[in-house]
DNA sequence: AGCACGCCGACT
DNA sequence: GTCGGCGTGCTC
């Protein structure tokens, strides 16, 4: 603020207080040590007062029209982050059209970028760690690293392959593929390559990422990782507690970890000299972010592993049909593992649903289609079959896995008098019954009440109630079965990561027969005493309105399958469903891989969907429904005639929208989308233009949302 | 995120 | 007039 700053030099940086800003401030001379990635602290106004936040230093720039700050001071407890990484994130913020600033965010977690716990902070890690010739050293080495609710294994130090994986390991040593593809089912043994792979790197002396689903994180992934890397070994997952995630991120940052294993976020951890990038399970959508910054983790670690010349690997028993196109392209390396225990010995049995339909006499002649509300399942949705299949299993001393992609006890309640279904009064979704029908929760925006005793447009008390929730299957299967053990696992009952951990080692020590849960239980974990598992309602998730549909819904019977055949005993799925014979499940059903793939590629490259495509989806939010449609169109105007400015060719480019979102309304403001779709040749950054990005008007009500997962 | 400003309706 | 509710805008 001084009258000499034409001396002085200024600088960008990326400043994080609740929202993350690129702001300018000068730097005095006796910064000299200030580098690319150092963090600083900066003082900044927030209403009339001053305060001092986080900054990391983003590059030099030319004076600005307006008056700048001088830094404070540069963190010393804090290294710089590599230029490396800077200049991917950078890659980042162009491609997926988000402010670097939201990038640099992520490097860091919350207990950085809050200035005023950093006495605190500093004083713990002078108790963890001792600063020796420019190295950290852990101060209590040996106190236990052991994290709650893991299982202690006896120490491996030397991982035995069988042949097919040994060939996989040499063979990825040896011609060091860029980016290669293992696929194998759960229980083929991925781990067993995952581990002897960091293994050998790790006797290089370099360092090891890995990316699990945040489902996958069970006691059985880290205990396994732990026993061979010990304390070389760093989890990061949103079940530590907050000390435990600051000693985590330091001994990462100070270099004390050489093998980093976490969740989506982890792809942007400090790790240095990285050899080897593992995804796990990268099909999962966990890996997509679903806000701002919107990135694709997977797709992160292989542009990180090509900028830090590492090798990527990712695996699935599920490939996404985007990685098998890389496959097919020549871009990735595929490489398979047969299962021990085959899909081939389960036996799939398809009972049809609508045999259990009761379709009211009274409906109007010519008033079709028949809305899901007007049906209704006798025998409550669930077919005798099922029951008895359960019954069976227990008795044989078996156990099974009921999986329904519906959580809540009954799906919503319906007005008999005006037809009106009880909605969320901030969404336009009906509200979901939970708790044996007794409250109201809004699964969009948590709006809760005790659920309402007359229609809210009518006051009619009649209503209603359609639709079937996991709890509800629970309530029902006991009583059917009364000596049935059962056990519920969905986002509902997950209140702690402990939850998860005792629910599962119930299942897996025989406590519990029977798991009724949403396609959570599908997913990673090995149940070697399940023979049974029963799908219901398979179509919910294959006519959703989105070009993945598909795709999800044989994910989730493969999986399913794959739980059932786990053991030496045969296994069966019994699958309730409203369509027989639909390819999809046929495909699934025959563990017929090749087959769909070829079908999907095909109905995309028709349907111009990725990966013959690349998608832009803008969602635009605004409280009133008319304001919202108009601006969305300005947007539409922007993008069309900056097309026709630029002579983009019309197949190049398709263009969706406005339309109003399948939901219309969340949290009070109402939904419009536009969806861009263009052939992957043109990089999204030349598509649109930047004056939206400066549009006052529009700034604060879109987001953007490039590589969409969801289209609701 | 916070904090201030400003616009509008209710009340001395 | 003026108190205060909250929608909107700014932080170098």
């Amino acid at each position: 603020m001084e009258e000499q700053t034409e001396e002085k030099l200024f600088g960008h940086f990326a400043v994080s207080a609740g929202r993350n800003f690129c702001l300018t401030y000068t730097i005095s001379h006796h910064f000299s040590n200030l580098q690319v990635g150092s963090f600083v602290v900066v003082p900044m106004m927030r209403g009339k007062k001053e305060g001092e936040y986080i900054g990391v230093f983003l590059g030099l720039c030319e004076k600005p029209p307006f008056q700048c700050k001088d830094i404070i001071k540069k963190l010393e407890f804090v290294n710089s982050i590599p230029e490396n990484l800077i200049l991917m994130l950078k890659w980042l913020s162009e491609y997926y059209l988000s402010p670097l600033e939201n990038f640099i965010a992520l490097l860091a977690p919350s207990f950085i970028w809050n200035v005023n716990r950093h006495d605190m902070l500093e004083k713990r890690l002078q108790k963890l760690f001792v600063k020796n010739n420019n190295q950290y050293f852990l101060i209590n080495e040996n106190k236990s690293q052991q994290v709650k609710g893991e299982i202690k294994l006896p120490l491996r130090e030397c991982i035995a392959l069988n042949e097919e994986q040994n060939f996989i390991f040499q063979d990825i040593i040896e011609s060091h593929p860029t980016v290669s593809l293992l696929h194998g089912v759960t229980g083929s043994g991925k781990t067993e390559v995952y581990l002897k792979l960091a293994q050998y790197f790790i006797q290089q002396n370099k360092n090891v990422l890995i990316l699990v689903p945040e489902i996958a994180l069970t006691p059985q992934m880290t205990s396994r990782f732990r026993a061979v890397f010990q304390n070389h070994l760093s989890i990061l997952h949103s079940g530590l507690t907050s000390n435990e995630y600051e000693k985590e991120w330091f001994r990462i940052h100070y270099n004390l970890a050489k093998v980093v294993l976490g969740v989506r976020t982890s792809i942007f951890s400090l790790l240095e000299n990285i050899a080897l990038i593992i995804v796990d399970e990268e099909h999962d959508n966990s890996y997509k972010s679903q806000d701002i910054p919107f990135y694709q983790a997977r797709d992160v670690a292989v542009l990180r592993a090509k900028k830090e010349g590492a090798l990527c690997l990712l695996g699935s028993a599920t490939p996404s049909v985007e990685s098998m196109y890389n496959v097919k392209q020549g871009k990735y390396k595929y490489y398979s593992l047969q299962n021990k225990f085959s899909n081939n010995s389960v036996q799939a049995v398809i009972i049809d649903s609508k045999q259990n339909l009761n379709i009211p006499l009274k409906m109007k002649q010519g008033n079709y289609p028949l809305k899901s509300s007007q049906i209704a399942f006798n025998n409550d949705a669930i077919s005798s079959e099922v029951f008895a299949v359960l019954k069976e299993t227990k008795d044989r001393g078996e156990q099974s896995m009921v999986i329904l992609n519906r959580r809540g006890y009954v799906n919503f309640s319906l007005c008999m008098a005006c037809s009106q279904s009880l909605k969320c009064p901030r969404c336009s979704v009906s509200t979901t019954l939970h708790n044996n029908g007794s409250i109201e929760i809004c699964h969009y925006c948590s709006f809760r009440v005790n659920t309402r005793k007359n229609c809210p447009s009518c006051l009619s008390p009649f209503l209603m109630t359609r639709g079937i929730g996991t709890q509800n299957i629970e309530e029902q299967i006991q009583r059917q079965i009364p000596e049935l053990n059962i056990q519920r696992l969905d986002r509902d009952v997950l209140t702690s990561n402990s939850r998860l951990n005792d629910i599962i080692e119930n299942f897996r020590n025989g406590n519990t027969d029977c798991l009724v849960g949403t396609q959570m239980l599908a997913k990673g974990h090995d149940f070697p005493n399940v023979t049974v598992v029963v799908v219901l309602h398979v179509e919910d998730s294959l006519f959703l309105p989105d070009f993945r549909a598909s795709e999800r819904t044989f994910q989730l019977l493969t999986q399913a399958m794959g739980r059932a055949g786990r053991g030496k005993h045969k296994g069966t799925l019994l699958l309730q469903s409203l369509i027989l014979g639909h390819p999809v499940i046929e495909l699934s059903l025959n563990n017929n891989v090749k087959d769909f793939i070829d079908r999907e590629l095909n109905r995309r490259k028709l349907g111009f969907h990725p990966p013959y495509s690349r998608q832009i989806l803008f969602e635009i939010r605004q409280s009133n429904k008319g304001k919202a449609m108009v601006l969305a169109h300005k947007i539409k105007d922007y993008l069309v005639n900056f097309w026709k400015e630029n002579s983009f060719e019309v197949n190049q480019i398709r263009l969706a929208g406005p339309y109003f979102a399948t939901l219309e309304k969340l949290n009070n403001e109402f939904r419009v989308q536009i969806c861009v779709s263009t052939i992957r040749e043109i990089h999204p950054f030349k598509l649109i233009p930047k004056e939206i990005f400066h549009d006052k008007e529009l700034l604060p009500h879109f987001k953007i949302d490039v590589d969409p997962y969801s289209f609701m």
